[in-house]
Order: structure tokens, then C-alpha cells, then sequence
DNA sequence: CTGAAAGCGCTAACAG
DNA sequence: CTGTTAGCGCTTTCAG
């Protein structure tokens, strides 16, 4: 790899002539501009964006950390993130943690060694400590989707409680008594607040809560499989579930299956995030839709606000609504040729 | 954020032996290394990534150059790669090109200034310059999915052009005389040589093409809508359609369900990719199943190789097989009722 | 075991 | 307009 010493040799020329011609479109008379601009292609020359980083303090890149990139939600919020980014002329690096508070870790020691301009973070797992000592000030991030204990940083999430309320609500006017839930991690916001969701539409319908019909699908699709597995192997059959993400539901739309159970005859079926198939699934499943894209760019936005120091002093956190889209897995309503 | 030398100073050291003693978990007298500890704690010191990676020439970490952050074959593909980076002690950085020239460019320029150790690229186009200029020795990348005019780095891909033989010949078999195919990039490989094993097909068949039924959906969601769209208002109609990848189908589907075409009665479907919900749409869909994890981390073992200098003085190209699962949506098996 | 000093490749004053 | 010089924060000889 040559360094702008060799061009600048190459171009008979010094290397702040060479840095200034390659940064500045209008630099210099065309004469020596020519033999700058020459010696670098010949060479295949690109300057270092590690050591240029160094001198300026920023690196025009920001990272969007997220537990699982294999998740339809993140990865639209990503685009959300990146349209903004491109706005400010940075790029975005994804780090995925895999839910991995290991893994999560030796990405935020590699970011807060200042490879990025800022970061936005939904942790995997809201005990993160690690966030606590990075200094805002220096290195600027936002939380979305999921917040963290003892961190005061810009957040943006959803209302998961009222999306969850929202679902199940809807399954209990429906006339069910017995609606088991998948939930998420309990270490996160969305994974409690979630399940608090159900917790209230019981409570507000005046049925006590049972133990049995409470799984943990830890987010994962195998997670959500051996809990749909264990709810459907109950001996007190239940006649609906309540999902809590996406990912959790294929493993349960897996179990269902294996097990011949029908949606939404013998089980009405109701989940958080909407997804691009999920319209066409046979029957379209029932969901609490989110805008993940939204999040994306708000929390962009707002992590170029603090990068530009033109944020506020305090700080911002940004609750977005869910709502509740009814299709027929939850059998509120009527198949359309019926 | 505080410096090395700010630790040195607190803790009444020179910055060398705050270096060694940080890097080197056996160093110095208990005594003094306790004090370095201490004040680096103190301060919540990090050292800096971009200084460290300056002065050692490398980062620790490797990017994943990926078209489309959305489609579920290129998340995979980066689990694998995470996977086996993870095991050489890397992190691994994704950078969505959304099939944007422009955007690949821009994220090509930094990593060509060593912010990696090396990267894997599945290009936006084959047409890709900036690739044929970087110097493999000095930052080593491997192609995946899609070559590269010019380049002659390691490859892992996958029979494209058989997979879809295989896929189009099982509806030819079926009977069908009037296949459609919704078509990806025509600059890429996959997209070109999927299409290849749709004419293989036919011709093996005996029968003419009409290009009536080719219609390019440029592997994205919108352009399935609108190829399927197309495809559904010929006047002589079509009874099956192949559809190369798996973003599309979403378009397609869509297209299709809103036609009210029922599947397969209708319309025999097939397409490349297989994903999580094919088994549990209705009807299940047949597709050409590929293994992005194993492309992933096959590549990955490939550029560690290179990394670490141990790679043959060769090219390696690796081409994985694809397979042909035949589920309802070609009509070629019966309902599991039936 | 420890400190001083030399760079990694680049940009940004500072002189000329 | 151009060259010289001083760092950015760190690791690593090289002396001591």
C-alpha cells in the first residue's frame, strides 16, 4: 500500500501538496495538480482513513449495534439509520451481538476507542454496564428499542406496553379465556413491558393470571418453538397465544404446525411486528405493528444532533405508538370470501 | 476522553510502562501495576482503537460488504462469517451497499484505508472498477455470491445456473409450456445465471422462448411487484413463474394474491432461496435452497487464510451446490390430505 | 523493570 | 502556492 510519501515523491512534489490537492478540488495550478493526481492513480494510492481519522478526531462512520441482524425489525431500522447517516455523509457499520452480552462488549471496547463518530445501541440486555462509562460527551449514542440501567442517553422506543395490551385485549373480547403468552427476554424493556401488556388485559377483564400459560421464547426462534411446544403439550388446552416478536414466532408457527393444530379454529394466533410476509401468510397473522424504520432515523437524527453539539442539555427520549393491525389468524375477522 | 498520557501522569509513570502494563497481564511489580489499574479505571480510560491500529498496522476487525441488509440470504451469509472472524479474535462490520454503485464506493474508499484487516463483498455489479484496484497483499478481500469482472481474488458462489435448471426443468416436467421468470440484476451473476438455467431448460425441453415472459424484477421487492404485475396482464396467460430470489417472491406474492391467482392451481410457483416461512406458507413453497451460512464462513476461513499470509499463491474458488426442495407451490407434490 | 524517543500516515498551522 | 514542522495516541525498539 503506498503512503502519501510515495506520491509525493513520484510527483516530485511535498506531502502537504499532495494531501492538499487530494482534498481540495481547487487546489494548485493544473500543471502540478496533474502530476499529484497522476503519481496517485498509477499507484492505486488511498489514503489511510485511519491515520486521517487520527488527526481529525472523527471518522465519518457511525455503528448501529444490534442483538440480532438476522431480525427483520433491526434490519429495517438500520435503513432508517442509514438514510440519515448518507444525509450527513457518514456510513454505517453494523456490529451484531447476538444477544451476546460478551460479544456486545468487545464491540463497545473497540468503539469507544473512537472508530466512530457516535453509535446507537439496542442492548442485549438492559444490566449492560459497560454503556454507563462510555463518555456521552466524546462519543455520543442513542438507545433505541431497549433501554438501560443507570444510562441517561437519548432514547428512542415504543409504547411495547400498550401494543401488548393492545393484542391481547383483542383475543380476550374475542371471547378467550385461556391465551398463553411467548415472551422475550426478560433483561430487556421490550421483553417486559411486553409481557406487562398482557398482565394489564387480564387484569383489566378481571381473569387471574396462570402460571402455565407463561413462556420464555428468549426472543430466539428456537426459543419460541420449545415454548409453543410446552404451551401446546399442556394438559388444560389454552385457544389462543400471544407471541412477542417476530423471530419467537416462526419457531411457534412451526410447533403449531407439527402439532396440527389449525389457526385460528383451534388457536387464535397474535404477535408483536408486523413483517413483510406476514399479509400473506395463510391465514394473515394478527399483529401489533411497529415502525422500525422510523426509530432508525429518529435516533439517527438525533445521534447527529449530539455529534454536531446542537443537541439539547437534556436528554431526549422518544416514545413511538404501536398499533394493532387485526388479520385473520386472530379469527376477528371474517375470512373475506366467508 | 483521556489519553494515555493522562493515565501515565496519574499514576506517576512514564506512558510505556502504562502501555506495557495494560496490554501485558503479566508485567511489572504488583505495586506499580496496581497503580496504573487504578488510574486507568479511574478515568475510564479506553485506549484508542484508530491509534493502536495506526501503530500496529491492523484493526482486529473485517467488514461484510452486502447488497441488501434486508434479505435474510445476506444475514446469514454473516453469521457465518461472524462465526469463524470471531474465532480468529476479529469483529466483523456490515456496510449495506443497497445495491447502490455509489454507496458500495464510498464504503469500498474507507476500507481501503485499512479500517479492516481484510473484507468480503458480494458486489452491487459485476462492473465494480474500484475492486481491480485494491491491493490484495496489503488488504485481502474474498468475493461471495457474485464475481467480478477483472478480479481475481477468492470466490465462493454457488451453482447458480443449476438451481434453476433444476427448478424450471421440474416445472417443464410438470407440463407446463408457459413459465414466467421474474429475473434479478442482469449485472450480477446470480442474477444472469439463474436466468441462464431458465433458457438451459426450455432448451432442453425443446421449446421456444417468449420473451414475453421474461420480466426483470432487479432482486428487490418492488420490482417483483411490478414484474409479477406485468407478467399476470399477458393476454396469453401464464400457468407457472420462476422467481430468482427470495426478496422478489414478496413482490410476487403480493401480485399474485391481489390477482386473486390462486396457488398452485392458478399458478405453479417456484423461486431461488429458501427462507423460514417458505415451509409454512400456504401452499409451503418450492425453492432452491442455498446454505448462506456455509458461504459465509467458508469465505471467511478463505480471507483468514489470506490475513495471516497462508493462503496457496492461487485463486481458490469454491462453487457450493444448490438443491431443489419441492414443496405445494410448484403443484409438484401432493397436499399432505390429499 | 522502566523511560526516552522514534515513528505509524496524515492534516494543519506556520513560514516562506 | 508550496515546503517544513508539529503533532493525533499509541506501541515498540533502544538504552539505562
Amino acid at each position: 500500500m503506498s503512503t502519501i510519501r510515495d506520491v509525493a515523491a513520484d510527483a516530485g512534489v511535498s506531502i502537504s501538496t499532495v494531501s492538499r490537492t487530494l482534498n481540495n478540488p481547487s487546489y494548485g495550478p493544473l500543471e502540478t495538480r496533474k502530476r499529484v493526481l497522476d503519481a496517485a492513480r498509477k499507484q492505486g494510492y488511498r489514503p489511510s482513513s485511519i491515520a486521517r481519522s487520527m488527526v481529525k478526531g472523527k471518522t465519518g462512520l457511525i455503528a448501529l449495534v444490534i442483538p440480532d441482524v438476522r431480525n427483520p425489525f433491526f434490519t429495517d431500522v438500520a435503513r432508517g439509520v442509514e438514510d440519515v447517516a448518507n444525509k450527513y455523509s457518514h456510513g454505517v457499520i453494523l456490529c451484531n451481538t447476538d444477544e451476546d452480552p460478551v460479544k456486545e462488549h468487545n464491540y463497545l471496547e473497540v468503539l469507544r476507542g473512537k472508530i466512530v463518530d457516535g453509535f446507537i445501541i439496542a442492548v442485549a440486555s438492559e444490566n449492560n454496564r459497560e454503556l454507563t462509562k462510555v463518555d456521552r460527551k466524546k462519543c455520543p449514542f442513542v438507545l433505541i428499542d431497549r433501554t438501560c440501567r443507570g444510562v441517561e442517553a437519548d432514547t428512542v422506543i415504543i409504547n411495547n406496553r400498550k401494543g401488548a395490551y393492545l393484542a391481547v385485549d383483542h383475543l380476550l373480547k374475542l371471547g378467550h379465556k385461556r391465551i398463553g403468552i411467548v415472551t422475550g427476554k426478560r433483561d430487556t424493556l421490550t421483553g417486559r413491558d411486553r409481557f406487562r401488556g398482557y398482565v394489564d388485559a387480564y387484569e383489566r377483564h378481571g381473569i387471574p393470571l396462570d402460571d402455565n400459560l407463561i413462556k420464555d421464547g428468549k426472543f430466539s426462534i428456537e426459543g419460541g418453538y420449545e415454548a409453543m411446544q410446552a404451551l401446546l403439550n399442556l394438559t388444560e388446552k389454552l385457544t389462543a397465544v400471544f407471541i412477542s416478536n417476530n423471530a419467537m414466532s416462526i419457531g411457534c408457527l412451526k410447533a403449531i404446525s407439527e402439532h396440527g393444530v389449525r389457526i385460528p379454529d383451534d388457536l387464535a394466533v397474535a404477535r408483536f411486528d408486523d413483517s413483510l410476509w406476514a399479509p400473506f401468510f395463510t391465514p394473515p397473522l394478527t399483529v401489533v405493528r411497529q415502525s422500525p424504520y422510523t426509530m432508525g432515523s429518529l435516533a439517527s437524527e438525533l445521534l447527529f444532533q449530539r455529534i454536531g453539539g446542537s443537541g439539547p442539555p437534556e436528554r431526549k427520549e422518544i416514545v413511538l405508538n404501536s398499533e394493532l393491525v387485526i388479520r385473520q389468524s386472530s379469527g376477528g375477522m371474517l375470512p373475506p370470501e366467508a
